[in-house]
DNA sequence: ATTATCTATAGATCTATAGATAATGC
DNA sequence: ATTATCTATAGATCTATAGATAATGC
């Protein structure tokens, strides 16, 4: 065909095709030539757009993260909401596409994550919360979310219900009952952790500091 | 040779060899013949020893794991020291192998984390911490170390000292000068957060709950 | 008989480049 | 001249199995 009068491809529609076979068959199903098959041409013309396996799943991974919603701007006294939104939406992100986690993991969009951060910094800011806690909220934010989110989407499908998988009544009695009188889903633990998590960061300053014995 | 006079493999040795194939040259160095150069055998004779490269890869994410020490038990008082060593014990056992962090994500030993698990349970039983926050503290120390130590394994060597890289002061100012204004290095973020988290977990039992108004 | 190696190899890919070709836009 | 495809292919692997072989242990 040589050059087709309409192009054929372009950086996001192999990017969006990408994914959909992460999706659906799994990453061990991706190769160049299996996205060709699947977009109507040749593996080489894949080459044209990017160039090199590298630089598509850097875009993948840049693709699964780039729009996830930055919630609306909760009254100032309740910053913590926003935080439970963001995570949120960020674990949303992360689980529409789960079997690329694996991809997410080696080539998190540093940048994309950065330029939220910009924006909640400058919330924390406007609602009062001091500077010097700023980085310990986001970076805690960060770990819980990645956390919570990439081990959630490497869960087998049979483990997805339970929190814990793989214990066992007989071998480990305590925790079994300690899993019985937990009143939470996955995401509602997410959710209190969160908010416990952001709780013990606001004791931190409401106590006095060692360098700065006042409040700030 | 055939059948040699001692035998030149074990599970102990292939995996211990798998593990400094990847931690010397990286994941993408390894293979099975790769294996069998470095073992001075020929890539068959492995699996006599694993079925296929999944039980072996299984095996190294259990051996990464495996020795993390279970600290020694603190004053019941002091409940939550034991999680902030627990935690860096367990980063520790990642970071030794941080080119390893994504068959450690796709092979996540549960049933040795399980085990760790029962242990901790029964401890904060002694130490009187309410049975029903036990999963939600477990889950989020879980949540925490593998989001840290995961993040903080895939870094390039470039950006291991910074807390987030790729920050621009132009475009970030804000976040700028938040970690101009932190006081902590990444372990130090690290212990405060799972400080700060577990201060925050027994807060919502000092708080009276909805569904209980007294304390256990 | 069982164990632990070997040789040989099926069979399936993969990534990426060189160079041809035809359409497009200046 | 540039763009977007193609054909052809170099070149490098990989995983895993079948079946041979020789040492071991009962």
């Amino acid at each position: 065909m040589a050059r087709p009068l309409q192009p054929l491809l372009s950086r996001e529609a192999i990017v969006a095709a990408t994914l959909k076979i992460i999706d659906v068959e799994g990453i061990e199903a991706f190769s160049m030539p299996r996205l060709a098959k699947v977009m109507g041409v040749r593996a080489p013309s894949l080459y044209h757009h990017f160039k090199n396996k590298t630089e598509l799943m850097t875009e993948v991974a840049r693709a699964i993260m780039v729009d996830t919603p930055f919630p609306r701007r909760p009254a100032d006294e309740n910053w913590p909401d926003l935080f439970v939104a963001l995570a949120l939406n960020f674990r949303r992100s992360i689980l529409r596409h789960r079997n690329a986690a694996p991809i997410l993991l080696e080539y998190l969009p540093r940048d994309v994550l950065i330029a939220m951060y910009e924006k909640v910094a400058r919330f924390l800011e406007k609602a009062g919360v001091p500077q010097h806690l700023h980085v310990l909220i986001l970076d805690g934010m960060e770990k819980l979310s990645l956390g919570a989110s990439l081990s959630e989407a490497m869960k087998t499908p049979e483990s997805q219900a339970q929190i814990f998988p793989h214990v066992d009544a007989e071998e480990e009695p305590t925790l079994t009952s300690a899993l019985a009188a937990n009143e939470w889903s996955a995401e509602q633990i997410f959710e209190q952790t969160i908010r416990s998590f952001l709780a013990g960061v606001m004791q931190l300053d409401a106590a006095p500091r060692a360098e700065a014995p006042a409040g700030h």
